[in-house]
RNA sequence: CGGGGUAUAGCGUAGUCCGGUUAACGCGCCUGCUUUGGGAGCAGGAGAUCGGGAGUUCGAAUCUCUCUACCCCGACCA
């Protein structure tokens, strides 16, 4: 394997692969299309998921686990879920395997389940089942449930962190008295998704709403975050739908309300996944490998000790031992490389990984009492006192953080681009970068700009000014602004 | 499910057209010594029934048949 990695701005998608191959992330599994999540990667995600499982915990929610296994017969129950889903379920058949002279092991025939079982692609409709048993008065609402779980979506075509057969993610869950509370609960979480993007990963995000034919099966709204990625192709880094009385209609969740009406419940769901560490790496990856913004790294401190003989090494290991230690009692996340490979392997090992900072400590540095900080941003090196590390590590990391976000912001910002004709966006979409234009509301023009550019419209975002602008493609007077981009 | 390819060591490949002795190379791995402030050097070593099966032949990674798996391009998608 070549030391070097693919290039970045010409090859993408090889880059890509590369980096989450050798940042040791994450491995293809046996099945096709599975992904084994490997310790550096779901460190990653973990630190990911304990932000947000803070986040939904202050605002009221709590965790609870659905079965992985749904009858066959509630997917049916509602009509555009199903006709959503039903191409990409794995079906549980039978329930038994059984010795065969000829082939070794077979299905069993005599197991044969009388109702198939799906593997779930998503929960809405075994958590709603529960909910009918839940909910008789207003006063169970409102249910405000996430769980943390696998779900399974037999794809096609695959690709490591952003699109596998299963996947893991948190998915919301909630059930409402009225119709504002509902929509109110979307927006809420919409805006959670927006800071986890933007304040933890770093990655800028515009908010908006999806329209009829990209929103989710089942939804009445469809709310999503899109970020742009480092080859200026859009990625949907999170959802949260309005599901109305979709789901309460097709299991026939009611509840009594005060004035002893019956009335059926008001519903969201909402879902981030393993996805958002592809957004990650492709928001912040560089020609060296990984960058990780601090507030997510597994580490965010990695100290590189160099020595020539045993002397050395013991007087560098006493020189770090207390520096490493008033690190973390500061709450920074160090890591010792104390392996045998050579400086300069380690540099690169840990530029592979995306470490925010580096420190190096040598003889050098033990004499005159310093150490070697590099930043993995900028690659700017700094010569700090021993003191002056522990108080402007925090300091460092908390700009990089920041540095990290200014960055893809501006990146995003300078290849976002306002337009008013078709000529311009096939342009700026043959190119790279998003549109943000004139749509007049209709599922042909959407369709006919997709079918000729590839683009599709990403949402209709949150601070959009539709006034005087006209459709690009059919010239007609807008009804929304919209972004179109190639998305992942 | 349509169209096109590929299968040789852990990974990446050469060799296949035109059959010929012990299957070659790079990376990685193991051992030892020397190294260590930007991907270390030298020496030695382990590792392959050439995707499976059948056939042609004195002889098959190489030719024929067959099965299987995977990859790329389309439709689907958090």
């Amino acid at each position: 394997m070549s030391k070097r990695l693919p290039n970045r701005d010409t090859d993408f998608s090889a880059w890509y692969t590369q980096v989450v191959n050798r940042a040791g992330l994450a491995d293809y599994g046996p099945v096709k299309g599975t992904m084994v999540i490997k310790p550096y990667g779901f460190q990653l995600w973990d630190n990911i998921k304990e932000s947000f499982d803070r986040m939904i915990k202050a605002t009221g929610h709590v965790n609870a686990y659905f079965p992985l296994f749904i009858p066959k017969s509630f997917l049916a129950k509602e009509a555009e879920h199903v006709e959503g889903f039903a191409k990409e379920c794995a079906v549980v058949t039978h329930t038994r395997l059984k010795a065969d002279e000829a082939h070794g092991i077979v299905v069993d025939p005599e197991s044969k389940l009388e109702e198939e079982i799906i593997v779930r692609p998503t929960s809405e409709t075994v958590i709603w089942s529960m909910y009918k048993k839940w909910i008789q008065s207003y006063r169970d609402l409102p249910v405000l449930i996430n769980q943390w779980a696998n779900v399974v979506r037999w794809e096609m075509r695959t690709r490591l962190f952003l699109r596998t057969s299963e996947f893991l993610w948190q998915e919301g869950h909630t059930a409402h008295a009225t119709a504002a509370e509902a929509q109110q609960e979307t927006l809420d979480i919409l805006e959670l998704y927006r800071q986890l993007a933007e304040d933890y990963l770093a990655v800028p995000v515009f908010t908006g709403v999806k329209t009829d034919s990209e929103k989710f099966a089942g939804a009445d709204k469809t709310y999503c975050i899109e970020a742009m990625m480092g080859d200026k192709r859009a990625l949907q880094a999170g959802t949260s739908h309005n599901l109305g009385q979709n789901f309460a209609k097709a299991f026939d969740v009611k509840f009594q309300t005060k004035d002893n009406q019956e009335e059926l419940v008001w519903a969201t769901s909402w879902g981030v996944s393993t996805r958002l560490v592809g957004a990650v790496i492709l928001t912040h990856g560089d020609e060296k490998g990984l960058r990780l913004p601090p507030k997510i790294a597994p580490i965010q401190v990695v100290v590189i000790p160099i020595s020539r003989n045993e002397e050395q090494e013991k007087a560098v290991k006493e020189y770090i031992e207390p520096l490493a230690n008033s690190l973390e009692s500061a709450g920074v996340r160090v890591h010792q490389d104390w392996s045998d490979n050579s400086p300069g392997f380690k540099f690169n090992e840990w530029e592979m990984k995306g470490v925010p900072l580096r420190m190096e400590v040598g003889p050098r540095d033990v004499e005159k009492g310093n150490v070697v900080v590099a930043r993995r941003d900028t690659s700017e090196k700094s010569f700090l006192s021993k003191a002056e590390a522990v108080t402007q590590v925090p300091e460092l990391l908390d700009e990089i953080q920041k540095g990290l976000f200014d960055q893809a912001k501006q990146f995003r910002d300078e290849n976002t681009h306002i337009v008013a004709t078709y000529d311009e966006l096939k342009q700026i979409i043959k190119t790279g970068g998003f549109v943000r234009c004139g749509w007049d509301g209709t599922d042909e023009t959407e369709a006919k700009v997709k079918e000729e550019t590839k683009a599709t419209i990403r949402c209709i975002p949150t601070d959009e000014n539709p006034e005087g602008l006209t459709c690009v493609h059919s010239g007609k007077p807008a009804k929304h602004e919209v972004i179109y981009a190639k998305a992942y």
